[in-house]
DNA sequence: GCGATTACAATGCACTCGCATCGTAAAATG
DNA sequence: CATTTTACGATGCGAGTGCATTGTAATCGC
């Protein structure tokens, strides 16, 4: 073996480089050019690390979920389930430039799952263990006391997932502030939560 | 002027070709070639017809947006507040093939908008009327007593909003069934309103 | 009938794409 | 020291892209 490198780091390195242009021009700028112009390597290296450019996207797109689950999993250790609830869904949201960028990104990813099939298979894997950890806080809150117990934690969480999904549109185009993304979800929490923030 | 040709014709049967290439194989398929094959006429034609690739894109984005609306204006002679909402949110989810395929090439402008000027643009210019649309709904429920009066119409209009633009993805990805679909926008409104579907 | 205009069809051009191929420098291994 | 393996860099290829150009048939006003 020569070179002493670090394969892991050059594979981050250039789709730090990729995830740039996906999130400053769309995925459909993403060529092996471009990348290796972003990240200055050569084209060459970037078929090294990845054997075709598929598989360069869905280390990239792997990538990204990685980062924001770091994120929600950072948010754990809030003081009630209302609060983790909160902070997790404003980790979804463009609300700071990092998360704008994460959004788009993932938006570009999600349009293309309808048409491609692995990356809807990562969507498709990703999404009951979601919902279901949303499931699981309300249910958490109920027999605390703070959701009403006749809701239906499944359905509700469902809801509080989608809203956010849906939410992020509107914020990207430019129709919503900031402000206005944060004072729906809290309005939201108000009307799902017997308890305030 | 030679040949009596239905300028308005032609251009919509070579949109509906495009907007089955995209709808089938996503936007990044739509190419003058395909679309000329699909639609059985020569790029040339095509060409004539539309100065330029975007513009037939734009073109086909208004028509979808038109086909929508009007099935949404057809569902306004619903019995009550409730019954119209319902039925504007069900028609935008993918509950059919027509509406399926309506929302695979929504999905796919709507990523585009985020590097896009044009698509943005329009979707810029619908959303706040879309939304007040539903929040006027809302409004008149509160004014019959329908819908609690101490709750913001506005806010409510753009949940009901993004929780469908929201609920279209796990639809469209294949997690989410028809019937949770239904049953989710109608647990919804049932939270909503006071008064039964 | 005749020039003008419209409605195409065919072809070519410059460019970009992912990927394969080839060559080479360097370091670990024997 | 020789060999093998790794880590690239450079180049080229075939396919596909949007669009410009050119040619031609048809039909209108006159």
């Amino acid at each position: 073996m020569p070179k002493i490198v670090d394969h892991e780091a050059r594979r981050r390195h250039i789709v730090d480089a990729l995830l740039r242009i996906a999130s400053r021009d769309g995925l459909d700028a993403v060529s092996l050019r471009e990348v290796a112009a972003e990240a200055g390597v050569s084209m060459g290296m970037i078929q090294h690390y990845f054997a075709t450019k598929d598989r360069m996207l869905m280390f990239a797109l792997t990538q990204l979920n990685a980062r924001i689950g770091e994120r929600v999993a950072a948010a754990m250790d809030a003081p009630s389930p209302r609060a983790f609830l909160r902070a997790a869904i404003l980790e979804l949201l463009p609300l700071d430039d990092e998360r704008r960028s994460e959004a788009r990104i993932g938006l570009a990813f999600l349009a293309r799952s309808v048409v491609a099939d692995e990356p809807a298979d990562l969507l498709r894997q990703a999404l009951p263990y979601v919902i279901g950890f949303y499931a699981e806080q309300i249910r958490a809150a109920q027999e605390l006391g703070q959701v009403h117990a006749d809701l239906d934690s499944r359905i509700e969480a469902v809801i509080l997932y989608t809203m956010a999904q849906g939410l992020a549109n509107p914020a990207l185009i430019g129709h919503l502030s900031s402000d206005d993304v944060v004072a729906t979800v809290d309005y939201h929490l108000d009307r799902l939560f017997l308890t305030p923030g």
